[in-house]
DNA sequence: GTGAAAGCGCTAACAA
DNA sequence: TTGTTAGCGCTTTCAC
């Protein structure tokens, strides 16, 4: 016990100011490129740090300062699909900086996420990303006193916290626009349930872009859940509808897939008599669709980069309050005759 | 600076102390549980820790014993499909013991690997978990000296190291003594690419129960793709083969739903015709399929479970060498005539 | 430019 | 039973 474990193992600071031949806090300055270090002592200790295969304990580091050089990364949802690419871009961008990412997965439960942020204070991290499978706003997470926070994807309910979110009205119109430009002009939409605010902004956003190209929807947009089946479905009463139909723009690319399977099921070819457009570039769903699947890639990487980008921003002391949307992409493929 | 910044913030153990009218050293006695501490003066202590909202830092804590009461999580693959509920399993068992998971996604870079592995020996972890998504061993984990390991559904090619392990086989004989069960004697079996052990695996399992009851299959197990695509077009070739096939055993769910697509295109019904199973369990392949999909379920978030688990003793000096598989779940629905 | 010394918050010897 | 003391490995004053 007493540290003299695996601790002994490893270099130590003192090792290394003793193979330099200069004292520790001297050590510690020429590692740490601070002011009060000739530049051949500099070289001597990396030298020696470098022989030795030092690497400091950020425990021990992070204790004076009041730093560990650790953020924790809330997700409130069991990782799904799209929290896993925001981790994955925000574990580029710290990685950058040498920040480790504890993990912390609350479940959407209020105990879990508030025992973590206890188990955050008590590490002292230097930051925290808060994630989420929503765009829907939620409420701001109780941190820490002082420790910034960043949201991705997820935005905060408090308008000057720190939130990256995704253009969904962007990404929908460009989706519309590239129906009308490819000479579609009676569209339909079909997405998941109505209380989802996903669904809303894209049912509203498809609606005036077509509007606004002056060629209105041909039916009101049909609300029904992220399924296959609702897909399948709504499909066909949508045709019934408005049969002449020549363009369906989905609230995602599940329920695009459906569409697709459903047009096939009622004899109608796609793209040559209707264009589908996606939502999410869920690669499962765009690849096994007949044709794949033209849709919108909400570059969540992206999401996740530039949240840690902010959070990194502000924990050295250069905040960036407020909303910032990140732009989509339009990725087209046969849906839409592309390929 | 000088730790005065948010570190102030908190309430240190001399705070409770003070409060509490003892020493600090009595305090942390009192805290841990330690002997020599009076039934009073322990419950002042906590008294005065509860009162202040106190939680010891992690950092300090972890100093003097050289623990940091954190582990690392390895993922060879960026997080998907397989890895998630292993995750989840592991922080559960993990978060009991108040452990915190460091994550490290090192995307199949060896170079990612070993600066990861650095990383975590800088912050001294007491333990690592590696995982991955395939079910083929790997290079054992270059950690740190003396540092417990234990590999999760990817087990280590090392026989000594803690492994735990899907039993594949398992599953697969359940499934096609399932298929058997309800009357099926003529099977066939679709799977991925050779060169994957898990397909490899199954396809054996699976070709050996049916032997094994006096019903071998109607035509050698197709190798291919975890695709839906590869389903689709291996289910015809496969009838082409053996026209009067009545149950099918598939290496995947993608592959298995892409066969009960292909299976309604040519006009046979699912189950009555031909009866299907999948592996894997993944919910949206699962449910989108029609009928459902009857399926192995290899319980990840057991793997993970278990995994930590192992660490644990293995950090508290009680460690489980060697590999340790763990059972799959036959999940019965209605491709092969349940619910 | 360099070294000595104090201290970050905690634990664990050892005294009292 | 309690308090005192000495570190854990590092950073950072402050003398030299």
């Amino acid at each position: 016990m007493s540290g003299v474990g695996r601790g002994r193992q490893v270099a130590r600071i003192s090792d290394v100011a003793r193979v330099a031949g200069v004292s520790v806090g001297t050590a510690s300055k020429a590692l740490n490129g601070r002011a009060g270090a000739s530049e051949a002592t500099r070289e001597r200790v990396q030298a020696a740090a470098t022989q030795l295969g030092f690497r400091p304990n950020a425990l021990a580091r992070g204790l004076p300062s009041g730093r560990s050089f650790t953020v924790g990364l809330i997700t409130t949802d069991s990782f799904g699909r799209f929290t896993i690419p925001i981790m994955l871009g925000a574990e580029d961008a710290l990685g950058v900086g040498d920040m480790a990412v504890l993990l912390c997965d609350t479940r959407d439960d209020p105990d879990r996420e508030a025992r973590y942020v206890e188990m955050l204070a008590a590490r002292a991290v230097d930051g925290i990303i808060v994630t989420g499978r929503r765009s829907e706003p939620r409420a701001p997470l109780v941190g820490p006193p002082g420790c910034p926070i960043a949201y991705a994807f997820t935005p905060s309910e408090r308008a000057e916290d720190c939130s990256v979110v995704v253009d969904e009205r962007g990404g929908t119109t460009a989706a519309v626009e590239h129906l009308l430009a490819i000479g579609r002009r009676r569209l339909g939409v079909i997405t998941g349930p109505r209380h989802h605010r996903s669904a809303r902004v894209r049912a509203n956003a498809a609606a005036a872009a077509a509007r606004g190209a002056g060629a209105p929807l041909a039916a009101p947009a049909a609300f029904g859940a992220w399924e296959e089946a609702w897909g399948r479905r709504a499909v066909a009463d949508l045709l019934d509808a408005a049969p002449e139909l020549d363009g369906i723009f989905c609230g995602s690319d599940q329920i695009a897939r459906g569409v697709t399977d459903g047009l096939r099921d009622l004899g109608r070819r796609v793209p040559e008599d209707i264009a589908v457009v996606g939502f999410d570039n869920w690669e499962v769903m765009t690849a096994s669709s007949r044709p794949p699947l033209t849709t919108v890639d909400m570059q969540l990487d992206d999401i996740g980069r530039t949240a840690a980008d902010l959070l990194l921003g502000a924990i050295d002391g250069t905040p960036s309050p407020g909303s910032h949307a990140r732009p989509c992409r339009l990725v087209v493929r046969g849906s839409t005759g592309g390929d």
